[in-house]
DNA sequence: CCAAAGCTCCTTTGAGGCGC
DNA sequence: GCGCCTCAAAGGAGCTTTGG
């Protein structure tokens, strides 16, 4: 149903191209089209795979179930079974069922066997890519569960959630039971984490996480944005207060650093450790005057001591600014002007009454 | 038995609000 | 801008619980 969606959005693409020529030329005149072509490519995405064992490290977290799914031969393909996803969500609906024990023997427990079946993936190709839309059908069939998938690095012993995809990957799946286990070690402090179905994030409270699922906005395509209005008589009237962004800038500096991220390791106070620092390696700026819209040329760095060459350039910039500044201009004053001036009761800026009598001013 | 999670309790750190 | 306050995040000691 993808493919017919495109296809049909693609030939209306080309019929606005061939409008579009036919009006830009006066008297092109369409004949036949010779050949539409339409090219396919396999789509290599992370795939799921058949029995891989929990790393050590993933493993000593105890908040998973693996599925045992080793030597099963699926009869279809001949092939060993690529199951792992089944059995991952079997194992979670048997578990919602009150059973706890050996999870893993999914496949080889009699008892569990309804478990599997519970789960429907018709359709869905095994092993199974990590891809959204995939994801979004299976959720569909099976309406009571939603599924978030997270990827594990064993190397640093952390959790991430899986958002984009991953192409070309051959994965396992198995069932994350506890995720508050999963996240401990989010951060050093020893104390539970509640965690964020939305987000991912962990909180180092059930009230914060409360506070925080209000406002959450989630990870997924087109994230709801929650948006908070004035209440009436509390918060529903602004004044603008920031009178010094009114005066005219003559002209303004803009300018962007890049910089590389230098991996350190060295104490920065207290119990605090730096572990990298951003080290500037080049600039450029310019500068804009605003009255005429003059750009006086680009000017890029790259190079050793970026940052002192900044402030030494920019100083330089300064001598030539003033210069231009310091040209005085005559001043245009009208009788009209004068006569506004000398009777003018309240600040032409921010608009708040004199509280001098005017007429004692000379 | 083991490793990790997690509890109680205490502490430091940094953000941000408030009044002056 | 400063001092003071509150709050949440996070570090950590010392212990128990948990799940394999």
């Amino acid at each position: 149903e993808d493919i017919e969606e495109h296809i049909i959005k693609t030939i209306g693409k080309i019929d606005v191209q061939i409008e579009g020529t036919l009006k830009k030329g006066s008297r092109y005149i369409l004949k036949r089209i010779l050949e539409i072509s339409i090219e396919t490519y396999t789509l290599r995405r992370a795939l799921g795979g058949s029995y891989i064992p929990t790393p050590k490290k993933l493993a000593n977290t105890k908040s998973t179930i693996n599925p045992d799914n080793q030597g099963l031969i699926n009869p279809e393909t001949n092939r060993p079974s690529e199951r792992c996803l089944q059995s991952a969500l079997g194992a979670y609906f048997a578990h919602q069922d009150g059973h706890t024990d050996h999870l893993e023997q999914i496949f080889r427990a009699k008892k569990y066997k309804p478990y599997l079946d519970i789960v429907k993936l018709d359709g869905i190709p095994m092993p199974t890519p990590i891809c959204s839309c995939i994801f979004d059908k299976i959720e569909k069939m099976n309406p009571d569960i939603s599924i978030s998938v997270w990827g594990w690095n064993e190397e640093l012993a952390t959790p991430k959630a899986v958002i984009a995809n991953k192409y070309g990957q051959k994965n396992h799946f198995l069932w994350i039971k506890n995720h508050s286990k999963l996240i401990y070690g989010d951060t050093a402090h020893k104390e539970k984490k509640y965690l964020c179905n939305g987000c991912f994030q962990s909180w180092t409270s059930e009230k914060t996480l409360e506070r925080h699922l209000e406002w959450c906005p989630g990870l997924h395509e087109n994230a709801p944005q929650r948006v908070a209005m004035s209440v009436k008589g509390v918060n529903d009237f602004e004044r603008f207060k920031n009178y010094g962004r009114m005066i005219n800038a003559p002209c303004v500096i803009i300018a962007d650093f890049e910089a590389d991220n230098k991996k350190c390791d060295e104490a920065y106070g207290g119990s605090m450790q730096k572990l990298a620092e951003q080290k500037a390696n080049s600039f450029c700026y310019l500068v804009h005057w605003i009255d005429t819209g003059d750009v006086w040329v680009p000017f890029l760095y790259r190079g050793e001591n970026a940052t002192q060459e900044f402030v030494q350039r920019i100083d330089q910039e300064l001598v030539k600014i003033n210069g231009v500044l310091a040209i005085k201009h005559e001043r245009i004053e009208t009788e009209e002007d004068k006569k506004r001036f000398a009777e003018a009761i309240s600040c032409w800026i921010c608009k708040g009454k004199f509280d001098i009598d005017t007429n004692e001013i000379e």
